[in-house]
DNA sequence: CGAATTTGACCTGCGC
DNA sequence: GCGCAGGTCAAATTCG
């Protein structure tokens, strides 16, 4: 599928911000210290610069790997070797992106998804969304609703109906981008026992190790997290390491990732967690998997199921399909 | 009582 | 310019 080009992803982000919105400011409405959220930047920028600065290496941080093909390669992959429906309410079917256009600059951050819905609907995808209408739609049987991200600086929507094909498939067409956090990863600081803030007190000081990915410490601690104690951060870096080599310098290569396992997911949970890979793939999508929400329309905002550790599901690269880490 | 949802009205873009 | 269809607004209603 397309190569995203970062050059225009920029342009698009920064003039779709009404106000010209800087990212900080976009982030700081999640509540999120924005050491959570700057990573691997020993030397901080201030000012309107750094916003931009930011923008740049979450754009090429984020975007240099993962495009939808990929993501959905891989999920087809982890889908059909069926053994993730067990429990679960929604089935990833597909994405479709706009014909036209090469990049995520000319396709206006615009995409949709066809979603299985079994009876209670699908799955939470990891945002909180409003609704602000519903229309009838002509030559549709299905009224389409239409949501709004409730973060009042974020201005992703979605339109959500079900198929006139096939009710129990609802397409969900997703648009603009989210610039903050999921709300799962909040949980994923909150169900340790700690905020968020205080889960990045306890970091260790970052060593800015020229032969580790700067993303790695972080998936260290993930890692950390998922496993306990047990497992050396010796053998956890040894392990990153040679994934880096496999990737010749560039980790972040999701359909090889996808089927590597664990040591990639919790790097594409580093990137997500910034709230961007997300927007191309909701949390519903990577996660097939995912929690069971109870309500016969798509959204559940008013009460959402933030599954706890939602995050920390992966798709082992053979076998036994989706696995939730507690 | 505040927040979320519902729903009719209004706005906007497009084709004729 | 007109009508249609899709998208959004906002007051009313519902819910927790």
């Amino acid at each position: 599928m397309e190569e995203i080009m970062m050059d225009e992803l920029e342009i698009h982000w920064l003039g779709g911000l009404e106000d010209e919105l800087s990212m900080e400011e976009l982030l700081r409405g999640c509540d999120v210290p924005t050491t959570a959220r700057l990573q691997g930047r020993s030397d901080p920028q201030s000012g309107a610069s750094h916003g931009k600065a930011l923008v740049n290496e979450l754009a090429s941080k984020v975007y240099s790997g993962p495009t939808i093909g990929d993501l959905e390669g891989a999920l087809y992959l982890s889908c059909r070797n069926g053994e993730i429906i067990s429990g679960s309410t929604a089935l990833y079917v597909g994405v479709a992106l706009p014909q036209k256009g090469a990049g995520i600059g000319n396709m206006e951050n615009k995409y949709t998804l066809r979603v299985k819905a079994f009876g209670n609907g699908p799955a939470d995808d990891g945002y909180k969304w409003r609704k602000y209408g519903q229309k009838s739609i002509k030559n549709s049987p299905n009224p389409r609703s239409y949501y709004r991200c409730t973060n009042p600086k974020c201005n992703a929507k979605k339109q959500v109906e079900r198929s006139g094909e096939d009710p129990e498939t609802l397409v969900i067409t997703y648009e603009g981008l989210h610039l903050h956090y999921t709300y799962s990863h909040f949980l994923l600081s909150q169900t340790h026992g700690f905020s968020a803030a205080e889960f990045h007190a306890t970091k260790k000081p970052k060593t800015q190790s020229t032969d580790l990915h700067p993303k790695v410490p972080e998936a260290l601690e993930l890692w950390q997290m998922v496993r306990g104690p047990e497992v050396g951060e010796e053998q956890q870096q040894k392990s990153f390491k040679a994934g880096e080599k496999q990737q010749n310098g560039e980790i972040i290569h999701t359909s090889a990732m996808v089927k590597e396992g664990i040591q990639e997911w919790l790097i594409i949970d580093a990137y997500t967690s910034q709230g961007l890979l997300e927007d191309v793939v909701p949390l519903m999508v990577r996660k097939p998997c995912g929690s069971i929400t109870s309500s016969d329309e798509p959204s559940q905002s008013s009460q959402p199921s933030y599954p706890s550790l939602s995050s920390f599901v992966f798709w082992p690269s053979t076998g036994s399909g989706c696995e939730s880490v507690t």
